[in-house]
This record gives structure tokens, C-alpha cells and sequence, in this order.
DNA sequence: GTGAAAGCGCTAACAT
DNA sequence: ATGTTAGCGCTTTCAC
């Protein structure tokens, strides 16, 4: 597992070598201030030379700091989180820090793994995509020793950290509204589960927007499950079981309106025509399925890009309160809504 | 950019508190055989309640090992080097390593600086997914430091570096004797560059093929591009500018495909009816794509595996000759093929 | 089984 | 503007 590396060039022997004190050496490689371009010149020379590699373990030891990055997703699998982690990483490229990943699938026991071994790597900051059932321990556990801490999925409000993430109620709201415009009355909320503080909300603008056009809720339309494609394919059999089915289906998520569109048509109902379908996320793979899907935007690398600079301010020792920044989701209607024919 | 942390337990601290010595509480700590069980638990609890967190900073740079893996691949946003990422995770975290990530942009100026920051934090291993225009000095630079490296996409043949790849010129062959079979003559090969060694060998399989079947060659068939989608989507308006149209197309990858399929479908040329496509790769979005899409399988999370696999085994000193993993491609046979209609 | 001492390569005070 | 000294927290001899 661990390699043994042979002798690598120090510091001290690029300062011999220059001719100056390791202190020298030090400060010209750094790009300090108080040596003359002339000795930095020396220096930078014989580091060349020699092939000197700057040893961050001994600079991070010695300084107590460090520039790496810690970023914890889910899945990897999912292209919602890799549109997260390309948001992370386009940031942080930029500020120069790099990435040390770890991807819980789903897993308390991996999380709190992960979480343990970029603490112990003093990870300067942490981005965390909390799992299902994570406690607010783990994160005071981080913020006790520190190191600031995003969370991008939840909001857990009893405690202070910053969060980055969208108008779930909203989002329920433009999806429902959207549906029910286009003549929708019996209207599906299909997967995700009610451990989901997004979950919860995107119901809420749902069940807002059916009151405020008079629609009666029927909990048997509103159907619970993981936010996976698999699921989305499983859940989709509960719909099709349905004595008065629906003829729109607002779901979780994008994953899970793709697994959804497949069974159903593979049953013969065609999205688009025969059901309308509307998801969350506006993941690439939205414009790619056919009919493309219509869905509200969660904006996946923005609210990486967010994280990554909110927790920059933090590592650059900003004090305020924690911030809750909220993204206001966007509707974009494609094809998978188009259906205005209303089952029943 | 870099934060300063404040007084952390150590492991002198921790030993104190258990009435040890350090180096007890060191070897008690990481599993060592010589302490009795009960000191080991002694100090175990000390750790737990001081809340101690073991720096690995320090004890890199005393052991002078890592366990840290650096990987690099040209972009996140592409879902066939996500699926290798998910791979190389996969393996890694049954090894107990840590993913140092970079990704490149298809920027030689930043793998470059990836590479560096990698050593800096010496890792104990690289998987490169190198840019186009990468040097061999570039590989031998972190060779001479100690440092293995696996390729996962080009041999550079010249020197030594172990190496994961699939057949390209079998890839080639699939694909293109499937388009045969199904009765085309005129097959384009569409996309990729002819810096891409893989594009040769692909090539070569396709040449060979339609040679075996007595098939002219037209070089006005074979048209270069960048592997994106984008780019997929762009050329195939030369396609559509050709007098004499394919009825086939072999693509160099999915994502040129998809962007293909896109545009042709906006021509009112309906793959998998008017026309016949086949892509390389199979990334997820190969099976939502519609009609789906036929493709030869590289078997991008499998790579990933390998390669993470291969590394191992040079981290713990396996100093064989240099591997060449071949990973034989598989033709699966979807939809955006079915045409039979052969035009012109 | 356990402890004492040394030192990995660097930066931070403090001189000068 | 440059050098001297000390020490970050750990592992590694080596002694007991």
C-alpha cells in the first residue's frame, strides 16, 4: 500500500548548491519578499538543476496549513454529482487548491471513513454531500477541529454551517404549475423519500400548487422510493398498478424520471404523448433521452462552483454567520411534458 | 487559499494521557504486534477521549511513504472518464487509498501543473490519462522520481509504463463488420484525430474490414474531429454535405455519436432507420439515447479497475517488465443500427 | 513489551 | 537581504 521513496533532493541541498541558507532557499521558491532577485534567480537555478521537488508534507507539518480540498458525493456513478464535482473542480482549480475525492455510495460507515481520513490529511476545508442519516456530530466533529465544512444537499438548521442549495418548495411549485397549465389533474410525485429534507419540500410547492387550483391531494399518487434510475424504473410499476392513473408525473429527480420514462414505455405509454413527465436537476443526460426531458433546473455545477468559493472565504478565516446561500431553480420545459391528453 | 490550524492532540499528548511512551502509543495506535492488548487498549481510549486525530503530514514525512493516489483524466464532463474515475474509486477504497483528483482540461499547461502538485504531495502512484502532445519526459520525470505510473490511454511504446488499454484495432473490426453484415458499403469513420493512436488502430480494424469485403476505401469517408460531443455534432454536417452519403457510420467514440445522431436527427435522417451508427465505449448514456445506441464496448469503470489494480501492485514493489493490459472489446448490438437501407 | 533519542524536510522567529 | 536556531508530529532505530 504505502511506497518507500528514495532520496529526494531537500531544500538544503538546493540552498548548498545556490550557495545560501535553507532559509534563503526557502523564501526565494515561495516567491517571498525579502531576498534579491538575483539570489532568487540562484535558487530557482540550482532547484532545476538538482530536480528539486517541493515536499508539501514537510511544508504542511511545519506551517500547520494545507491546500487540499476535501469533496464527499454520494455516487459517482450519478451524473449529478459529477456535474457537482466538475463545478467543484473548475473552482478550486482557479484557486489552486486541489481535490482529495471520496464517494460514500450511499454508506454512513464509508462516509464517516472518509470523513475520519481527510481530517487526519488536515484537508483545509471540507464539501460534503451528506448521506441519509448523517448526524449533526459528524459535522460539529469537523467544525470543532476547525476545518470549515459546506454541505450542499441539507439544511440541517439546528447547527451552524454553510449550505448551499435550491428552493425545493419552489422547485415543487414551478413542476406542479407547470402540469397543471398544461390541463393536469391528476398529477403523480413520484420517489425520493421522506428522510429527504428536499424531498419534504419540493412536496410542499406540489401539494401548494394542487390546493391553489383546487385539486384534491390522493396520496396514492405520491410514491416514495430512492432517488436512483433502478428505482425510478421499479416505481414507475406502482403507477402503472393504479386504478385512476395519473396523466402527469412530477418526480424527484431527473435519474429517476429516466428510469420512469423507460418502463413506461416499454408498458406503451409513451412520455410525451400518452403521460407528461417533469424531474429535477437538468442533468446532461435531460437533453440527451428522447422525448427530452422537461425539468427544473438545480443548477448541479453552479452549486459546485458556489461550495467551492464559499469555503474559500472560510479558509481565509471569514467569521460571519453561516450562510444559507439558496439557488432559484428554473423551469425548462422540453418534450417530456408535452402531453395534454388527461388519462380517466 | 491555506488556513492555520489550531492546536491539535498529539500523539505525545495522547500517550501521556495513557502513561506510555510515544512510540507505545505510535506502534499500539497502527496495529504493531509488539503491545500487549492491554496497553493497546489503554491508549486506544486515551486517543478517543482526548479526540485525537492522527497527522498523516507528519508521519508521511518521517516514514517517507503515502498512500495518497494521484489521478488525472482531460474532463469531468465527459461520462466515459467519470466511469473510469468510478473505477478507479471502486478499486482504491477496497486498497484504503485516497483519490488526489486533477483534471486537465485537454491543457498540457495544466497536466504539466498537475503532475507537479502531485509529486509535491508525493503520491504514491499516477494513473494518467494523458493529453494530446504529452512527451515522454513528461513520464519519465516522475519514473526517475520513484513514482509508478499507469497509462490509460496511449503506450508510448518508446519507453517503459505500464499500460491499460483496449484492442483499438479489434474495436475497430466490431464495429465495422457489424455495419458490413447489415449489408452497407459505404461506412464513414467518423471523428477523433489522427494524433490519437487509438484513432490509427481503429482505423486500420475499419480498413481492414471493408478490405476483406473487396469495399473501396473513400478518404472522403474518413473525417477527423475532436472526441466531443460537440464536435460529433459539428461533423456530421459534412456528412450531410457529401454527394455520395454513408449509410453507415462508425464512430471514433459514444459522445461523437450522440452529437452525430442529434444532428442528423434535426436533418431529418433518423438513425437506426435512414441510417446506421455505431459508436465506441458504451457510457451510460449509450442505453438512454434514442434509438440506443450500438456500440463496442472499452469498458471505461473496468479500466479504472485495472488500473488501479496494476499500480497497487508496482507500489508494493512489483518490479517486472512494464504490462500492456489489453482488455478485449465486445460489440453490443442496440438500436441506432438497425437500418438495413442502403443509400445512394 | 516498552522507552529514549534522533531526525524526516520544511518554515517561523529571531538575529544580524 | 540573509543566516541561525528551533521545532512541527510522527516513525524508526536501538537499547533495555
Amino acid at each position: 500500500m504505502k511506497q518507500r521513496k528514495t532520496g529526494n533532493i531537500t531544500l538544503q541541498e538546493v540552498a548548498n548548491h545556490a550557495g545560501v541558507s535553507k532559509t534563503t532557499a526557502s523564501v526565494a521558491l515561495n516567491g517571498g519578499d525579502y531576498v534579491s532577485e538575483e539570489t532568487r534567480h540562484k535558487v530557482i537555478v540550482a532547484a532545476q538543476e538538482l530536480g528539486y521537488v517541493y515536499n508539501r508534507a514537510a511544508a504542511s507539518l511545519r506551517s500547520n496549513a494545507s491546500s487540499t480540498v476535501g469533496l464527499i458525493i454520494p455516487d459517482l456513478d450519478n451524473s449529478f454529482y459529477t456535474a457537482l464535482l466538475s463545478g467543484v473542480n473548475t473552482a478550486l482549480n482557479k484557486l489552486e487548491n486541489t481535490i482529495l475525492l471520496g464517494s460514500t455510495n450511499e454508506s454512513l460507515t464509508v462516509q464517516d471513513r472518509l470523513i475520519s481520513s481527510m481530517l487526519e490529511y488536515r484537508v483545509c476545508g471540507i464539501i460534503l454531500f451528506a448521506v441519509l442519516g448523517s448526524s449533526n456530530e459528524l459535522i460539529a466533529r469537523i467544525k470543532n477541529l476547525g476545518i470549515p465544512v459546506v454541505l450542499v444537499n441539507r439544511n440541517f438548521s439546528e447547527f451552524t454551517c454553510d449550505y448551499i442549495g435550491i428552493d425545493d418548495v419552489l422547485a415543487g411549485q414551478l413542476a406542479t404549475e407547470h402540469l397543471v397549465e398544461r390541463g393536469h389533474r391528476r398529477i403523480a410525485y413520484l420517489g425520493g423519500t421522506s428522510e429527504l429534507s428536499s424531498w419534504y419540500k419540493r412536496r410542499e410547492g406540489y401539494e401548494r400548487v394542487l390546493k391553489e387550483h383546487q385539486i384534491q391531494i390522493d396520496e396514492s399518487l405520491i410514491i416514495e422510493g430512492p432517488p436512483t434510475q433502478e428505482s425510478g424504473y421499479k416505481l414507475a410499476e406502482e403507477i402503472l398498478k393504479l386504478d385512476k392513473k395519473p396523466s402527469g408525473i412530477f418526480c424527484f429527480n431527473d435519474v429517476i424520471a429516466i428510469g420512469a420514462m423507460m418502463k413506461l414505455e416499454e408498458n406503451g405509454i409513451i412520455p410525451g404523448r400518452d403521460i407528461a413527465i417533469v424531474g429535477v436537476d437538468d442533468i446532461p443526460e435531460a437533453s440527451i433521452i428522447k422525448p427530452k426531458l422537461t425539468t427544473v433546473s438545480s443548477y448541479p455545477f453552479l452549486r459546485g462552483v458556489k461550495a467551492a468559493n464559499i469555503l474559500h472565504e472560510r479558509i481565509n478565516g471569514y467569521a460571519g454567520e453561516p450562510q444559507s446561500i439558496i439557488i432559484e431553480p428554473q423551469l425548462i420545459i422540453r418534450d417530456s411534458s408535452n402531453s395534454e391528453r388527461i388519462n380517466q
